[in-house]
RNA sequence: GGUCGAGUGGUGGAACUGGCAGACACGUGGGACUCAAAAUCCCAUGCUAGCAAUAGCGUGAGGGUUCAAUUCCCUCCUCGACCACCA
């Protein structure tokens, strides 16, 4: 008979979600796994074929450990604020809520199509009120904490877009979401106080399972150093500069400071309160320029090109050589980072270097690399970075780096000439966006009383349906638009007080919601705290790399605090991370709609059957890896899946009562690999033992396999080909459902047999193989390797010096 | 420049804790079935030499440890991902 697949998917998808086969159970008393993949944001466009093979990643995953016995969480929601919606609907002038709502349906739907086993009573969605009432609710928290402020500053402002856009959302100088260049603006901006928690943030990775690059993502992006900040006398003057620096150990080769063109010194010396001898409009001429320069240019690599520079007639006094240092203001010193001045030091910095051989400043070698060269620095390439022991530098000559950096740090505080300092790469989070669809901030403003959050009883702060939302030049929040809105009391005193517009970044509604998926009707918490003892924290983690370092480090962030305030049980919401891979067209590149590269999962579905789409998506390569997407390859495994069906039913009918050894042995085998692919997420590999099992039984005598090899082999398929499997466990006659029956158990002793076949090699290479019982000793091993024919011949008249034999492995003759 | 990772057939990739390199699949060649094609099935397939048995070579390059190295150590090369005027 020929198998039908659409009929049979259709058969048991509607089943499968009128039953509670896949739903999760509150305070169970089997042990819990929590298995989470990073919700989407659901775009009109639907599901497309790198989601399919990130949630069938989560799907057989979680599907297997229900088999193991364990009470599995595996749900689904949406990220659905967004940009994409709130444009799509301004165009089409439809609300941004439909559209919403259009698109999680059909996202649903492809998903129970594809077989996911998500829990579907648990459901969220960020743009929910029911929902950002507690995403609101984290906000005045933090607010309260002191954790959130509001602040003008400079922000990277996307002229397209017409958004604010924090640090992380800049690429290149160009906005992440459309390539428009940014430029700078000054917009007052709720900013959220991340840095508050850097250390924890690092420290917390201890009690994390997160893989080695993800650690590492998290800790170079907070990338705590400790700084000296050392403060040097101004020649002929009262004044003094505050240069920051992690390399003091080089402070004997200083010989000039650089100022950014922002830095306070270098405004009074514009303003005639510094006197100088050189031209003030000259330097007045190059720092305005400067700060003019838009973040492209000053962010362009640096290093290679030539430096601009200007001279303000100044020199700072190096305390450890008294040497005068001329004071330069350059714009490849940064204002934002340490004091906005440096300590140039040429011989051991490349920007220090070039920019002393543009202005013909002195260049001294204080570190010695391993080629021993002491000589007079003249190329970029004598440059010693970070390797090697001092010289020309008093007291610590002959020192190694990093001693001698203690070393001078603790001299140079002794002497009062400076102070340690911990800085982080990190900055505090800019939280404001000046957008529709987004999180309202529930804050209200009043000229009396300042800014408070509204009452927790008044939350959720909805957002008004109105007619037009499109945002402004001025660069408000079209929310500023809506008078009625605007307009409301101060929650202090009860005067006329006006509403916060802005509303928030996308990451603040996928900070939490792993969270709420353990309780997502409770309306007095996000949840209640016994849901939480139980389900938390969440066992496995699957996701994208493009968030290991921005979502995973604000959802620790806002757990972290959750946890301060005794909201959350544990202080870390994730014990293990697993990055998944990306699938690229077949030319090689990222699948788009431009490029006409892209294909869907209903498509592929549609053409090969779901079962044998995702066998092919998990076939393709390891979980983590890039892969390129190849239709022939697709059609090999849908020659598998149908050849799979074709066996099952010509031959379950034919099957006996009991095994043979060798059917046993593959069997069994095949479960320990199969097990084992499962547990460390090599699934390339699972599929390739389902054919190599399938391969083995085509072979077979009929007679020699049992009914219980066909439906352990269906056991074993169920994860990664659900409907087929169901179809099969019911033809066979068992009961609903496959994907709740216990997972094969891998019982040894039957791949113990008797007689083992060993290689046998002579001299490391390999000339045959014999057969030993499989608890032969050396001596027995000698005399069987002696008395084969083929063997024999090539050690006849060979001197044997050695035979090293590894039980029931290897045997290796040295000759 | 920093951090992390990777180099294995024509291709995607397997290989436990140092123990038969190339599982599985794609592709290719040949064959069967067919009036023919598609589909399906069977055989072969790391490279070189040879009719063959067989021999030599072979996991980026070079060296080392070992009876034995894709795996461990040293030196170097190449590629990828993420981050980056961070002083």
């Amino acid at each position: 008979m020929d198998y039908n697949f659409k009929e049979v998917e259709k058969k048991w998808r509607g089943r499968w979600f009128a039953s509670d086969i896949y739903t999760a159970k509150d305070n169970d008393k089997r042990e819990k796994k929590y298995v989470l993949v990073e919700f989407p944001y659901p775009s009109g466009s639907g599901l497309h074929v790198g989601h399919a093979f990130a949630f069938t990643g989560g799907d057989v995953y979680a599907r297997f450990q229900r088999m193991r016995g364990y009470n599995v969480l595996f749900p689904m929601g949406w990220d659905a604020f967004g940009l994409p919606t709130e444009n799509y609907a301004i165009k089409k002038k439809r609300k941004p809520q439909e559209v919403t709502k259009e698109n999680t349906d059909m996202f649903r739907s492809q998903m129970k199509d594809l077989g996911f086993s998500f829990d579907w009573d648990r459901e969220v969605n960020t743009t929910d009120p029911e929902y950002y009432k507690w995403t609101q609710w984290i906000f005045i928290k933090l607010f309260e904490k002191g954790l959130a402020y509001k602040e003008e500053r400079p922000i990277n402002w996307c002229p397209s877009c017409k958004i604010g856009l924090a640090n992380e959302e800049v690429v290149d100088g160009k906005c992440e979401r459309c390539g428009t260049q940014t430029e700078k603006r000054n917009i007052t901006q709720w900013i959220v106080k991340i840095t508050e928690y850097a250390d924890r943030l690092i420290d917390g990775l201890k009690d994390t399972a997160f893989i080695e690059k993800v650690k590492a993502a998290q800790i170079n992006w907070i990338d705590r150093k400790e700084w000296i900040d050392i403060t040097y006398p101004v020649a002929d003057s009262q004044e003094s500069v505050t240069i920051a620096t992690t390399r003091p150990d080089t402070n004997y080769g200083a010989t000039f400071v650089v100022l950014a063109p922002e830095h306070a010194l270098v405004n009074r010396i514009l303003s005639g309160e510094v006197k100088t001898d050189e031209d003030l409009g000259k330097i007045k001429e190059y720092v305005v320029k400067a700060r003019n320069k838009s973040e492209l240019e000053r962010q362009k690599e640096v290093t290679g090109r030539d430096k601009s520079g200007v001279f303000t007639g100044l020199y700072a006094v190096n305390h450890l050589t008294q040497a005068k240092m001329p004071i330069w203001i350059t714009d490849f010193v940064l204002s934002t980072v340490g004091t906005g001045a440096v300590v140039g030091v040429p011989g051991h910095d490349i920007r220090d270097f070039e920019f002393a051989k543009q202005f013909g400043l002195p260049i001294i070698r204080v570190v010695v690399g391993s080629d021993g060269d002491k000589s007079e620095i003249v190329n970029k390439e004598q440059v010693q970075e970070d390797e090697g022991v001092m010289i020309n530098s008093g007291f610590l000559d002959g020192m190694e780096i990093k001693d001698a950096t203690t070393k001078i740090m603790d001299y140079i505080e002794e002497k009062g000439w400076g102070k340690r300092s911990v800085r982080y790469h990190l900055r505090d989070w800019i939280f404001s966006r000046q957008h529709y669809w987004g999180e309202p901030i529930p804050m209200v403003h009043c000229e009396k009383c300042g800014w408070n959050p509204v009452p927790e009883s008044e939350l959720p702060i909805k957002l008004p349906e109105v007619e037009n939302y499109e945002p402004t030049d001025t660069g408000e929040s079209p929310l500023a638009n809506i008078e009625e809105w605007v307009k409301t009391k101060c929650p202090k005193c009860g005067g006329e007080a006006r509403r916060e517009t802005d509303t928030m970044p996308n990451w603040a509604g996928s900070d939490w919601y792993y969270v709420r998926y353990l309780d997502n009707k409770n309306d007095k918490a996000m949840a209640s705290t016994e849901k939480m003892n139980y389900w938390l924290p969440v066992d496995v983690y699957i996701g994208g790399d493009e968030h290991n370092t921005l979502h995973l480090l604000y959802s620790r962030f806002i757990f972290q605090f959750l946890y301060d305030l005794g909201a959350v049980p544990i202080p870390e919401p994730y014990y293990q991370r697993i990055s998944h891979g990306v699938i690229l067209g077949s030319d090689n590149r990222r699948m788009s709609k431009s490029k006409g590269n892209g294909i869907t999962p209903d498509e592929a579905a549609e053409k090969v059957s779901v079962d044998a789409l995702r066998a092919y998506l998990m076939f393709i390569g390891p979980f983590d890896g890039t892969m390129v997407w190849n239709d022939n390859a697709l059609m090999g495994v849908k020659r598998f899946a149908d050849r799979l069906y074709k066996y099952f039913d010509t031959n379950y009918s034919k099957a006996g009562e009991t095994s043979s050894h060798e059917v046993n042995a593959m069997l069994h085998r095949t479960i320990k690999q199969v097990t084992e692919g499962f547990d460390s997420f090599q699934y390339n590999t699972i599929v390739a033992k389902y054919m190599e099992l399938l391969n083995f039984l085509e072979k077979a005598d009929s007679k020699d396999i049992s009914k219980q090899v066909f439906s352990d082999f269906v056991k074993l398929l169920s994860p990664i080909m659900p409907y087929m499997s169901e179809e099969l466990w019911n033809i066979m006659g068992y009961k609903f459902s496959v994907h709740n029956q216990s997972w094969p158990i891998f019982n040894e002793e039957y791949l113990v047999t008797e007689n083992i076949e060993i290689p046998v090699q002579i001299n490391g290479k390999l000339k045959g193989r014999i057969t030993v019982p499989n608890d032969a000793e050396e001596g027995a091993v000698r005399e069987l390797i002696l008395r084969d024919n083929t063997l024999a011949e090539y050690l006849s008249g060979a001197d044997i010096k050695k035979i090293v034999y590894v039980k029931g492995k290897i045997a290796n003759i040295i000759v």
